[in-house]
DNA sequence: TGCAGAAATTGGTTGGACCATTGAACCACT
DNA sequence: AGTGGTTCAATGGTCCAACCAATTTCTGCA
């Protein structure tokens, strides 16, 4: 029989709605920061009910595009285009202790590779500022005796940078913020992170003499440091029973 | 039905209901397919504004949780548990050339470490299961003289499924969609993904051997030789002009 | 000039209405 | 029995006109 027969599209409003935003942001070149037209204005100037752009608001708000601030106005908080692919991922259960091994075996695999990567395609520049980032980081491990989330944070989102492929950055900061957000206070291990701390300058090393193998391989190393860290720390407070 | 759809408490209303909602498809037990409760019920039971259920379930129809079908109902497309964690991930201009090169890159990082984590963690049965679809790969690979990524795909997935962790699935499965969404026939190669093909029993064999640097050595292997094809397929049709 | 309070702006919520589609029940005809 | 058409209630989609709550801007007094 014809398995060539889709299905018809008949009504589309709210996504004709974000296909026309999305060519206004285009139109007027709008960045990240940037406060677009009130939903007021929106709803009459492409004559649909302020209900309708509320909904399509609502999907590009779900997605981390836009943020609405009431009483001040909808910004955009990244960069939109008319022809953007969107993949929500949902993760079940992400909030015990396998769940968070779990991301951190997609980040390994992650960090490894765009450290690979980097090696491969970072320039002069990109290469200074990693350098930079990392002064920063052991500077601030030598004053505070001991690991500074925040500049470490600031070292590894270099290296993605320099990657010369904004999705590592991307997914790696969506798994970043859920980490924080569940285990902000790491598990109370004293020293945590205190072992990774010379694999920075080791992965450093490999990508400034441009060697991804090595890149790869010092990668692995650091996060294998951090399993071993969340481990202990699960241990220590039992968190193992959690469901 | 059920009685237990308690009222909402104050400020937050949508994000409250769709924990309400969360709860309520956990005690019922619904799993995909089946349909919940129509807006105007959950308004009234939730003592909120049918605005409010339309918004939240935009949300939720955004994730790609939940399915509407005007005339019908509200249908589950996923499993969906209070302690969910999203992730939404855009990626801009992703229907060319480059777009589709950095997804490859995400790829090959999760392709190498969930065989070299499937070469760790695979009994006895996944590697049955596994070896089951690389003959069935291999017998198509035969008789219509090609690969054929049906079959191939399949073989993927159940190395991923043996990887023990099924975020690895969960995020290749989300570009292996995008993929075929926009390069349904791979860029008139002809004999493409053929020279991927003694890569798979390669990684196979590594994996039955629980060697994990073997596998995650002959996954990067395979993925090198689908990314010289794409890159012939794109010279040949002169993509690469595409902006 | 400085600042507290009023006024305007803007997203959030409500309730009610109507439209478009779906699916089941029903009916007429073959 | 089955085929096709009709009716009708249920359901998601859209619209409107308010009002609420947070924020910003303006204003007038000290």
């Amino acid at each position: 029989m014809t398995d060539s027969l889709p299905p018809i599209q008949t009504t589309a409003r709210d996504d004709a709605v974000l296909k026309a935003l999305a060519g206004f942001v285009r139109q007027e070149s709008l960045g990240p920061g940037e406060r677009l037209p009130t939903e007021r204005i929106l709803a009459e100037r492409l004559k649909v009910s302020r209900n309708t752009v509320r909904e399509a608001l609502t999907r590009w708000e779900g997605l981390g595009l836009v943020e609405r601030r009431q009483g001040s106005g909808t910004y955009l908080k990244a960069a939109v285009s008319p022809d953007m692919l969107h993949m929500p991922l949902t993760l079940a259960g992400g909030n015990d202790f396998a769940g968070l091994m779990r991301t951190l075996e997609i980040r390994r695999a992650l960090e490894a590779e765009a450290a690979a990567l980097c090696a491969v395609r970072a320039g002069k520049a990109e290469i200074a500022e990693i350098e930079r980032k990392l002064d920063i980081m052991e500077e601030a491990f030598r004053t505070r005796a001991g690991m500074s989330s925040e500049e470490d944070w600031e070292f590894h989102q270099s290296v993605y940078r320099a990657s010369g492929n904004p999705l590592f950055e991307q997914i790696i900061s969506a798994m970043h913020e859920l980490f924080h957000r569940f285990w902000e206070h790491p598990l109370g291990v004293r020293d945590f992170g205190h072992a990774s701390f010379p694999y920075h300058r080791s992965i450093f090393n490999c990508i400034a003499a441009h060697d991804p193998l090595g890149a790869r391989a010092e990668a692995l190393k650091l996060i294998a440091t951090v399993e071993d860290d969340l481990k202990r720390g699960a241990a220590n407070l039992k968190l193992l029973d959690r469901k």
